[in-house]
DNA sequence: TTCCTTGCAAAGTGTTTGCAAAGCA
DNA sequence: TGCTTTGCAAACACTTTGCAAGGAA
């Protein structure tokens, strides 16, 4: 299933004269069998598991190589840390981060969307990107008053 | 006209065991009297022009100053410096960024507040915070095509 | 051979902290 | 005197780069 992306990654390589090696294949495997937004030292700890010869260099540059491609996205939320996830999914969407137990749920809005887009338009705007992120307390963590 | 927010700024300290110094003030008039969202670096040297003495560090420790006051907020784009605004307009807005200048250019809309909201509590969120920042391309950078 | 790839270590970024000197109360 | 403040330099955390050794074509 995820041999038809890796396929892809694979010609991307190809067409830069690059080469689809074990390590890229490991932490490419890995990075699409991740649902989620994950950041370089998760990646780094998931590939270790199995192989704890490859470098956090690697997964460093490995991960700039799917985003070259297309294949991954960055994503930074407020933590500081670089997060990717695979773009593969072509829905857009954005985000619901609880502040207390990092929970990320990720909805998609229509009528949101497209009042970014009216409002990007009045301003002379041509939208390339954006981001919404909405911080809070989820249902879980909600403080113990 | 700055001098009421000042004060804020000295009650601030002076509740803290802490004192209204020369620097700060430099600091807190030259960040007061900027409209925007300033990086630590621009602010630092905004005030080096004035006061060459003046230390990278205490623009850093003033600013987290302001911020602990509630005088100034943080706000991070894609560029990853830390960007400050104050906060004494409190109304809150949303950002367009132009990727190619950098211009930023904020906007505020009822609707798409209102529903960010309703999203949230759909997911049994109770928002603290919200971002949103659509990049794109201003009239002014359209591209030479 | 040629050139890509790797992992380590070193460098780089923006930010924070330790510290001794200086300053206010 | 006791405590805050300052600027420098060093430490930090995350990311990137230089490099020599190893590997595929």
């Amino acid at each position: 299933m995820s041999t038809e992306i890796l396929q892809k990654f694979e010609n991307y390589l190809r067409s830069q004269g690059l080469r689809l090696t074990d390590q890229r294949q490991l932490i490419a495997t890995a990075f699409f069998s991740y649902k989620g937004h994950i950041s370089t030292e998760e990646l780094y700890r998931k590939v270790q598991r199995t192989s704890p010869a490859i470098g956090l260099t690697t997964v460093y540059r490995t991960l700039k190589l799917l985003t070259d491609a297309g294949l991954a996205s960055v994503k930074n939320f407020k933590d500081g840390f670089m997060r990717f996830e695979t773009t593969c999914r072509t829905d857009h969407h954005d985000h619901l981060v609880c502040i207390v137990c990092g929970k990320i749920i990720e909805f998609m809005n229509d009528r949101i969307e497209s009042m970014q887009e009216e409002v990007a338009k009045k301003h002379g705007f041509s939208v390339t990107d954006h981001t919404l992120d909405i911080y809070g307390t989820c249902s879980d963590c909600v403080p113990e008053k």
